[in-house]
DNA sequence: TTGTACGCGTTATCAG
DNA sequence: CTGATAACGCGTACAA
C-alpha cells in the first residue's frame, strides 16, 4: 500500500553525496568521477529510483505532452486517426493525452481550461469535436482560448470564428466522385443516407449532394437525421423506401459513411433486393471491413492517416520552433475506391427500363 | 509564437495582492473579502489565467493521471475497452494516458520507467501487452517494477512470475461453448483458425480447443500462426482447406476472433461454399460488425466493457485508499451469441451423409 | 570533481 | 482578511 516516494535527496543522503551529484548522474552529464557515480548508481538501482518528470516539467516549463481532442474512437475511422497521431508524437518523444467530446462533454471554455491547466505543449483537434449545433457557440470561444495558451492544429471543416491551422478533406468533392461514379454507371435515381443536420461535416456532404444532383439535373431523395451507425443505416433505408412508391425507388444510395452502408446493405438484402443489381450502395471512409461486405463495398478514402501525419508534424514543428504559427488551411483530395457494390463490374446500364 | 506563461505572481503583482491571495481566490477558499476577490478575478480573466496543474502536482505528489498499457486500438475490441476505461477514469476526475505496445515497443523495464517518471497514480494493463513470446522475459520484470511504484491492475490471462490484481475472461470455457454449440448442431469435423503461438491469450484458446475436441472424441484440424486480422482469416482458411482432401474438410470453423471470421467468410463464399450449409463459422468478441456479416455471425461475447469497468474501479478504489492492494484474480464467464452463421436456425443435422 | 543556492509555480501554515 | 514563508522534486549556474 505504500509506494516509494523517494527523491534525489533520499538517494543523495544514502550515497553520501549532494542532490546535485545525483542529478548529474541521472542525466549522465560529465564532470562526475566514475567512483562516486558508481556509488550513486548503486543506491538508485537499490530503490529503482526514477526522477520525477513533473518536477522536471516545472523547471523546464513543459509537460512533454500533446492533447488530442476528438469524439472518441469507437468509430474505427477515428481510431485510425488517433493511432497515427499517437505514433507521430511518440516518435518525437511526446506523450498524447486524449480528450473525448460527446453530447454531455462539449468542447467549451471549461473543457479547454483543463488542457491549459495541464500545460500541454500543443493540441490537435480531430473533426467531430465541434460538430453538434450547440457546439458552435461554445467551440469557437474554446478554441480561441486554447490558442492563446498553446499551438493548435485542427482537422475538420473550417470553423467560423476561429483562425487556426486547419487540415481537412474536400468532402464536397468526395461526394461528387461518388455521385458521378453512379451517374456514369447509368444511375439516375440516387438517394443519400445518414448523418444529422447540426453535424457540420455531415451537412457539408448533404449540401454537396443536393448541389451535385441539381447540377446533373436529377431529383434527389434523401434521409438525413438518421445518425452515423449501422443501426442508423438499417433503419434509415427502410424509412426512406417506405416513404416512396416502389416505382420511384432509388437505384443507388450514397451513405454518409461505411458504417451506415453496413446497415443499409443488410436491410436492402432483407427486403429481397440484390446489390448492386436492384440497388447500388456506396460508402465513405474505406474502413477495414469494407472489402469484406457482400458484395465488397465501393467507397471513398479520405486518407485520414495522411492528414493526421501532416497535422501532427506541423504541430511538432511549431513546438520545436521550426515552423511558423500563422493560420492556414490545407485541403486534401479524396480517392474513390471501386469495388463491387455499385456494379462497376457490370458496366453501364439503363435503369429506366427496369422499372415495372 | 509567444504563449502567455504567466503565473500567480504576475496576477498578484498586477492585482496588488500576494500570491497566496490569488491562490485562495482560485481555489475559492473562503477567507478573502469579496472586494479583493473581485479585483483579483478581473486580472485573472484579463489574461484568462489557469493555474498550472504540474506545479500543483509537484506539491500534491500526484499527476491525477492513470496509465493504460495496451496493444493499440485498431482492433475495435480494444477500442471498446479503452473507451470504457477512459470514461470510468474521467468520471472520477482522472485523465488517462495511453501507452501502446507493439513488436518494436515491448513492455520492458525501460518502458515501465516512462510511466514511473511521470508519477502516474495507477496503471491498467489491457491484455495483449504481454503476449509475444519474448515479451514474457521482459514483461514480468517490468510489471514487478511498476508495481513497486504504483497500483497495478491487469486484464489478461494470469502472468507467470507476477503477482497482481488480475481480471480475465474464461477463454477456455468460451471455446468450449463454441465447440459444444457446433457439436450439438451435429458438427464433428471442426477446425480452429487464427492466432499465433506466442500470443498467450491465443494459446489458451488453441490449447482449450484441442482439449475440448479430445474430450468429445473428435479429431481436430487447425491453423494457428495466421494472425488476428481479416486478411489472416482469408488466407488461413484457404491454406487450411488446401492442405486437406475435400472429403475430410471441416464442416465448421471456429475463429480466434470476429476479424478473422470476417476474412474466412469471404474466402469460404469465394470458393463457392454456402454458410452455414456447407460450412459453419463461429467468431469471438461480438464486435459491432458481427450482426452485419452475411449470414450474421454467431460469436462469443467476453464482456470486455464489464471487465474494464470492474478493473478500473478497483484501481480507483485502491488509489483512493478505499480498497486493498493485495493480489487476486477474478474470472468473467463469456456468453454465446447465437446468430445464423452456424445454422442454429436449421436445427441439428447429420453431416456424415453429406460427404460424397 | 563536488556542493551550495536558487528558481520553476503552486499550496498550506502561520503570523499579523 | 491578508501576507510572508516553507515545502514539493529537480536542474543548473556559481562557488569551492
Amino acid at each position: 500500500m505504500q509506494y516509494g516516494k523517494i527523491t534525489i535527496y533520499d538517494i543523495a543522503r544514502e550515497a553520501g553525496v549532494s542532490a546535485a551529484t545525483v542529478s548529474r548522474v541521472l542525466s549522465e552529464s560529465r564532470g562526475v568521477s566514475e567512483k562516486t557515480a558508481k556509488k550513486v548508481r548503486r543506491v538508485i538501482d537499490k530503490y529503482s529510483f526514477k526522477p520525477s518528470s513533473v518536477a522536471r516539467g516545472l523547471y523546464r516549463r513543459t509537460s512533454h505532452t500533446i492533447g488530442i481532442i476528438m469524439p472518441g474512437i469507437e468509430n474505427p475511422y477515428f481510431a485510425t486517426m488517433f493511432t497515427t497521431a499517437y505514433q507521430e508524437a511518440h516518435l518525437n518523444g511526446y506523450a498524447t493525452l486524449m480528450y473525448r467530446t460527446s453530447q454531455t462533454e462539449k468542447l467549451d471554455t471549461a473543457f479547454a481550461s483543463q488542457l491549459i491547466e495541464r500545460r500541454l505543449d500543443g493540441v490537435l483537434i480531430l473533426g467531430g469535436a465541434l460538430e453538434l449545433p450547440d457546439y458552435q457557440e461554445h467551440a469557437a470561444p474554446a478554441l480561441n482560448l486554447l490558442q492563446k495558451h498553446m499551438p493548435l492544429v485542427t482537422i475538420c471543416p473550417p470553423i467560423p470564428g476561429v483562425e487556426c491551422i486547419n487540415f481537412h478533406s474536400n468532402l464536397k468533392a468526395s461526394v461528387r466522385q461518388s455521385v458521378h461514379h453512379l451517374f456514369a454507371l447509368g444511375h439516375k435515381r440516387i438517394a443519400f443516407l445518414g448523418g444529422s443536420t447540426g453535424n457540420r461535416s455531415a451537412s457539408v456532404r448533404e449540401q454537396g449532394f443536393l448541389e451535385i444532383m441539381e447540377g446533373l439535373g436529377l431529383a434527389a431523395a434523401y434521409n438525413y437525421e438518421t445518425g452515423h451507425t449501422p443501426e442508423a443505416g438499417e433503419l434509415g433505408i427502410a424509412k426512406l423506401l417506405a416513404a416512396l412508391p416502389r416505382d420511384s425507388w432509388p437505384t443507388a444510395v450514397v451513405t454518409i459513411n461505411d458504417l451506415v452502408a453496413l446497415g443499409a446493405i443488410r436491410q436492402i438484402k432483407r427486403m429481397g433486393l440484390h446489390i448492386p443489381e436492384d440497388m447500388a450502395v456506396i460508402g465513405c471512409d474505406n474502413q477495414f471491413f469494407s472489402p469484406y461486405t457482400d458484395p465488397p463495398l465501393t467507397t471513398v478514402d479520405n486518407h485520414p492517416a495522411d492528414m493526421c501525419r501532416l497535422a501532427m508534424n506541423q504541430l511538432l514543428a511549431i513546438m520545436a520552433d521550426e515552423a511558423h504559427d500563422r493560420p492556414f488551411t490545407q485541403v486534401r483530395e479524396s480517392t474513390l475506391i471501386v469495388r463491387e457494390s455499385c456494379g462497376a463490374q457490370l458496366g453501364r446500364r439503363d435503369f429506366e427500363e427496369q422499372v415495372e
